[in-house]
DNA sequence: ACGCGGTGATAACACGTGTAACCTAGGGCC
DNA sequence: GGCCCTAGGTTACACGTGTTATCACCGCGT
């Protein structure tokens, strides 16, 4: 299927020979072996036959020789999608890890879980995994175990028993979100529950977080369905007026659908924050110019990153850290809520 | 460093040993390998000792063997930063590359390019790169191409001499919108310059073209500098009013500026369109709901995926593509402009 | 008895690298 | 001279896998 490689890269074998030294004397050199006794003259050949030959060292090779694998922390790609907070703390943890010498490596199949997923990661024999609870059930945990990574991270709304977690429980969203608009005087409020069944699981938490700090404070809580498009919300926005019980507040899953919430009661006329309050989560990056600003909770994105890569750099050295959980959420204030 | 590794791994001969075979046929058996003749019972037993012992091939090992390395596409983080559309279509690139048995994998360290870059690229001695001009210079590609590498694609405003280069040029982004702008009746412009020196050229560009097309057309185009803030156009919108030739449309660099321009004018009193018109570029995905909705001037996402992709095979089987231009901008109306 | 074809499995090498163990020449010291 | 010491290397093995020869066995026909 595929053509011939036009070009067989140099070897350490085909700079030894240019050089005239031995293999050995080329590791050594290109690799600061200390305790090694290399003459500077022959340093200085082996740098520029290098140079000459533009020798780049096959990581393959080395890896195995090292008994070790790609030397970092690999992350499947979905992981990435989070948005938001989470987001800029990858982007951190992309740029710390690579100068803490554990570069990250994404794999970028998106379409991957359990059992067969963890084989083509494990197959990486990565240092380190952080991966979504969700995709990482015991079964694939044990594959990945005895494929020698040493720092096993999940990430999820709710510990599990077989690997350390890091725990992002998403009901505090919701509690949090209810505190904060209680505390400003709402009392009827509206939770926007997202369609989408890629987020079912985590929405279902934060409304539950919700609906439990309303019953506690005794606030009503409103439920009404939404998707991604504003017209989803139209006949809740045209009913609001009319409702007898009608909410000051609306909770969104996340800042993108308090967007098009925001659009939805705009296109009937209300005005946000003036005839409602909307709030969202998250803090993604537009949410700062949208108009209104949106208000939003999230947790400080560089706690965050320290905090997942201080417990996997903790696990590579054998450390096994307890239930981790995430940095405290807190609201950013802005104007829509 | 490191602790040593809680548990080695299991090889194909662990596998052998408890199959009570030899390593060969274990290699048979798990790569299915046509012409070797293993009896049914065999294959059982082997099939059998590999789930026992949860074997993962060693990719390092196995890529060693081939003589290739990591069998897929590399792309250097970076170019994922670009936003819009360009995001939406590295998504459906590391999608369907895997379904061509070309996975895709992303190095995660943004702060490398040049020969430096290169190195680190080439150690893991992918099938194919993807990188942006910019970080890419001729002694770089040739690193790459002594490496080993099949396909090297180089994304960039301009086209270069020394690889196949996937010009996405960017003067056509102003020239289209000033285009587009005179057809709807303005006359008189502003730009929007961004004063972000990790995208300077990509605006210089732009810029130019649109300066091109305004003198041709015979309009006026006003400079104008801002940053990421708002209140960098806070002097500019309340002067507006007074301005002698006040532009009747303001063009910003993409969606993201133009979202903190329609901010500023509307902290001044000023309403978007109404006053004045807003366009952006790129198609972010926040664009469709915000508020007023941006238009915004873009490739097509699955056509640019299409066209990457397609490249990249073909240069993987040999044949050498000529320059290659990326799809046609299309201006997205939405209600800004 | 002997070749012969076919089935089923194995021995052995190659891939490129890192490193522990070993070698050699020269010089100083008794 | 005999001995140790040191600088400056080299030899040889191991890492885990894929694949090409090669081998053992068995039934069959002559």
């Amino acid at each position: 299927m595929f053509a011939p490689r036009t070009h067989k890269p140099a070897t350490s074998g085909d700079v030894a020979r240019l050089a005239g030294v031995s293999r050995a004397t080329v590791s050594f050199v290109l690799n600061d072996k200390q305790g090694a006794r290399i003459s500077e003259d022959t340093r200085r050949r082996v740098q520029l036959a290098a140079e000459e030959l533009n020798y780049t060292p096959n990581n393959s090779a080395r890896q195995l020789r090292r008994n070790g694998g790609v030397e970092g922390l690999l992350i499947p790609a979905p992981v990435l999608g989070f948005g938001g907070a989470m987001d800029a703390a990858f982007a951190l943890i992309a740029r710390h890890s690579a100068d803490a010498g554990l570069p990250t490596i994404v794999h970028a199949d998106h379409d991957i879980a359990g059992v067969e997923g963890a084989r083509v990661w494990a197959s990486y024999r990565p240092e380190a995994v952080l991966v979504e609870t969700l995709r990482c059930d015991a079964p694939a945990t044990e594959v990945l175990r005895r494929a020698g990574v040493r720092a096993l991270l999940l990430m999820g709304s709710h510990p599990v028993p077989h690997a350390p977690c890091l725990v992002i429980d998403q009901r505090l969203y919701g509690q949090r979100a209810v505190e904060s608009l209680a505390a400003k005087g709402h009392h009827r409020l509206a939770w926007l529950h997202p369609a989408d069944s890629s987020i079912a699981e985590f929405a279902l938490q934060r409304r539950a977080g919700a609906q439990e700090a309303a019953a506690r404070l005794g606030l009503s809580l409103n439920l009404v369905s939404m998707d991604a498009d504003p017209r989803s919300l139209k006949d809740w926005a045209r009913g609001w007026r009319d409702a007898n019980d009608r909410p000051t507040a609306a909770i969104a899953y996340d800042d993108r659908f308090a967007y098009t919430a925001i659009r939805a009661l705009f296109d009937t006329g209300l005005s946000v924050p003036r005839d409602i309050a909307v709030l969202g989560a998250d803090d993604y990056a537009t949410s700062s110019v949208f108009l209104p600003s949106v208000t939003t909770i999230a947790f400080n994105a560089e706690d965050m990153a320290d905090l997942i890569l201080g417990t996997i750099t903790r696990m590579i050295v054998g450390e096994t850290p307890p239930l981790v959980s995430a940095p405290p959420l807190k609201v950013i204030q802005r104007e829509s809520a």
